[in-house]
DNA sequence: GATCCGACCCTTTTT
DNA sequence: GGGTCGGATC
């Protein structure tokens, strides 16, 4: 038991006390994960509990992954037999053993993001509503949010208050679309995202006696990122632990940005109100990052209003300054991340490994990329588009996902054409509407294409329709790798590949071949009981951005902050620190969505172990067109004594031939930054408004302008007839005045 | 039914 | 800057 050596007090306490509800609030850089994976050792080890009989449910498979691997080193290989998963996953895996008690089949495919739009355009087509106000992307975030609330279709029309909001937007038809939604994936035996979730409630909620069995089966459930989980999920698990109770969550309030996702955070208080007797455990000594690195981003985190009272400090070394670079564009900041990265490397003997850059959206890596491989420094993207959303990969999964399961819509939308095989959209349709009306699916009327359809289609179908079928057959004898391979090659999906000799053409050829390689590699582990295509598919609809796991040697990180939740890094670089960027524009409307926003800030400050970098660009380019920026009011919000400027990561230069400039006024300049860009103003010229002599102006005054209000002189430009004052306005921000017409009246000195 | 081209919308964030 | 969609044309 030497594990527990190594710990803190309430760490120890998180780890050794197994029975009974608990509840670990943990600060970031707290050694959260190692209390979890501890305690799940623990369990085994010390209490000789059947890793079996334990459920440990994460966000990420990333997050799984790793603690599965931290587990096997405690205790061994025992950690195999462990349930722990994503939610996604170990619910999908429940569902595909229970799935006929719901009327699915066992091999439901599960529909992705993209799947699940695709549907929802075809049906508001149907439908003949507007598809400018049904978009997919609101239609599915509505129907999405319902799901993770628990609201079923039925639930939902019959709602006045959900009709109202949707006749307030204009749209009234979403419950109905909601329920054709359902029924078709119904009917397409697929599943979504949220009906993973959705429906294992559905499940344990309406079969008693299957909840009672994974009620005997899980004796302990842990559950990481509590802050992330949505209504439905705390229900579930809810109902797993009420036989024996030992439920243990891990969470930080303070982390929590899946709001958008239907995360709840008022299952941490529902939490303490459905189990009273819960243990409560706070984590507060961080050992993460430096002294200046906690200040800064507990003095970020304080000024949300919803938070749970915790303190986070450290017992680390003061450290450096937070350094704040600026650049002009969104080129250049790349350019300055890049040069201090290199810097840094040389100065502290560093390696890639060591950097991370962190930025709110995909799109931002772009200019960060090309400056990083100007300067010959390595480095990957982590996320982006996933490898299993590329076209070639999605076609071939398409191929398998119909032969596995031949009820798939979506699927069957993406291969009976491909290759070109002469079916156009109208023949789609036409097939589509035949099994509307006839109620059937779309597989039988295509095995039965001649009582619909007469023709050339009708005969082009029936040889599709055999192919498929030859396909069943295949992978009814052969493993996944086997199966796949064949229906790559006899589809003509490969061959098609082949003969398109471009670059881009090869890349797809390559993806494919290395899609056929994940199989072969999936086929051929050991640990895997079932090498069944149908398998395989359930395991990869789940999968996301693995293409950049192939770790090969030393590089500098790129991703979203989402992405980055629960890792470290030695330096970090938060790239894009502007209004409008970082906070999101879109979340600006409410204080929750901007609170939202700042614990973002917050997640991506903590994931600095020593050094911290800022960065922003006056300008960038936004939908192909240049968009002047300010910074971002969270660089606003730091104290000001945090922060370090270094005039070698600045291109940024005062207009004046005074350097010092930008360093003495940087922090008025940003605390007044809210006045730079021209609102309305309350100030109003006094009527006995009398401009005084500027003569004897100097830096530091206070003066009052008709227009422009009061400001304080920040610099001046000496040169006989043009001289000229820049102030700094309250409300106006900063301007330069020709002081020979400015109208400016001095109030001190 | 296929292909090409211009118009248009768009970007949060992820299982 | 880029991906999708609809219209025009073959």
């Amino acid at each position: 038991m030497d594990y527990l050596e190594s710990l803190n007090e309430p760490q120890k306490e998180g780890v050794i006390n197994t029975e009974g509800p608990s509840m670990i609030i943990a600060g970031a850089g707290s050694g959260k994960t190692r209390v979890l994976t501890f305690r799940i050792a623990h369990l085994i080890k010390a209490k000789n509990i059947d890793p079996f009989n334990i459920l440990a449910l994460t966000f990420t498979n990333k997050a799984a992954g790793e603690m599965r691997q931290r587990i096997e080193e405690v205790v061994g290989s025992d950690a195999r037999n462990l349930w722990m998963g994503t939610f996604h996953s170990v619910f999908a895996r429940i569902l595909r053993a229970e799935a006929p008690k719901l009327g699915y089949p066992s091999n439901f495919t599960i529909y992705d993001t993209d799947d699940a739009k695709s549907l929802i355009k075809s049906i508001v087509k149907e439908k003949n509503l507007d598809d400018k106000l049904y978009k997919p992307n609101i239609v599915y975030s509505r129907i999405s949010g319902a799901k993770n609330r628990l609201i079923s279709w039925q639930d939902y029309i019959n709602n006045p208050i959900y009709l109202a909001d949707d006749e307030s937007t204009m749209r009234p038809e979403l419950g109905n679309i909601y329920q054709t939604y359902v029924n078709r994936c119904f009917k397409a035996s697929a599943m979504d995202f949220d009906d993973l979730l959705f429906k294992t409630h559905e499940l344990f909620r309406d079969h008693p006696q299957v909840l009672n069995k994974y009620q005997q089966r899980f004796h302990y459930v842990l559950i990481d990122e509590f802050q992330d989980t949505n209504i439905c999920q705390y229900k579930i698990t809810r109902k797993l632990a009420a036989v024996r109770q030992n439920v243990c969550v891990v969470g930080d309030d303070a982390q929590s940005i899946y709001a958008f996702r239907g995360a709840d955070i008022s299952n941490i208080l529902n939490f303490e109100k459905d189990y009273p007797e819960l243990r409560l455990i706070k984590l507060e000594q961080n050992y993460r990052s430096t002294k200046n690195i906690v200040a800064v981003a507990n003095s970020i985190i304080e000024k949300n209003r919803a938070q749970l009272k915790k303190k986070v400090w450290t017992a680390n070394d003061e450290g450096d300054l937070i350094e704040l670079l600026k650049a002009n564009s969104d080129n250049e900041e790349g350019r300055l991340i890049a040069s201090s990265i290199f810097e840094e490397k040389m100065q502290n003997q560093l390696r890639n490994s060591e950097f991370a850059v962190l930025y709110r959206t995909n799109s931002q890596s772009r200019a960060i990329e090309e400056a990083l491989r100007k300067m010959n420094l390595k480095y990957k993207i982590i996320g982006g588009v996933s490898f299993y959303q590329r076209r070639e990969i999605k076609d071939l999964l398409a191929y398998l996902r119909f032969t596995v399961n031949p009820n798939d819509e979506e699927s069957l939308k993406r291969i009976i054409n491909l290759p070109k095989r002469g079916i156009g959209p109208g023949t789609i349709n036409k097939i589509i509407v035949a099994a509307d009306e006839h109620a059937i699916s779309v597989w039988e009327v295509i095995c039965n294409i001649r009582s619909f359809l007469t023709g050339r289609a009708a005969n082009t179908i029936e040889d599709f329709c055999t192919m498929i079928k030859s396909f069943q057959v295949e992978v009814g004898k052969k493993d996944a790798y086997e199966a796949a391979n064949h229906i790559a090659k006899t589809s003509g999906l490969l061959k098609g590949l082949y003969e398109d000799k471009t670059i881009e053409g090869l890349n797809r050829f390559e993806n494919v071949q290395e899609l056929l390689n994940a199989i072969k590699e999936f086929v051929d582990n050991p640990e895997n009981e079932n090498q069944g295509l149908d398998t395989f598919l359930q395991e990869v609809a789940l999968i996301t951005g693995i293409d950049n796991d192939n770790d090969d040697g030393d590089k500098i990180t790129l991703m979203t902050i989402h992405m980055a939740k629960g890792l470290e890094f030695r330096n970090v670089y938060i790239a894009g620190m502007e209004e409008d960027l970082f906070p999101s524009q879109m979340m600006l409307s409410s204080r929750a969505d901007l609170e939202e926003e700042r614990r973002l800030f917050y997640v991506a400050i903590t994931r600095a172990e020593t050094k911290l970098f800022l960065s922003y660009a006056l300008t960038r380019y936004r939908f192909g067109r240049l968009k002047s920026c300010e910074p971002s009011r969270f660089v606003e919000e730091i104290d000001p004594a945090f922060i370090k400027e270094n005039s070698k990561f600045n291109t940024v230069h005062a207009p004046t031939r005074n350097d010092n400039y930008y360093a003495r006024n940087l922090v008025s300049n940003l605390n007044k930054r809210k006045a730079v860009i021209p609102k309305k103003s309350s100030y109003v010229p006094p009527p006995d408004f009398e401009p005084s002599d500027t003569t004897n102006i100097s830096t530091g005054m206070r003066v009052e302008h008709p227009k422009f209000g009061f400001g304080e002189v920040v610099a001046l430009d000496e040169n006989g007839a043009n001289r000229k004052a820049k102030v700094l306005f309250k409300d106006y921000g900063e301007k330069t005045l020709l002081l020979s017409f400015a109208k400016l009246k001095i109030h001190d000195q």
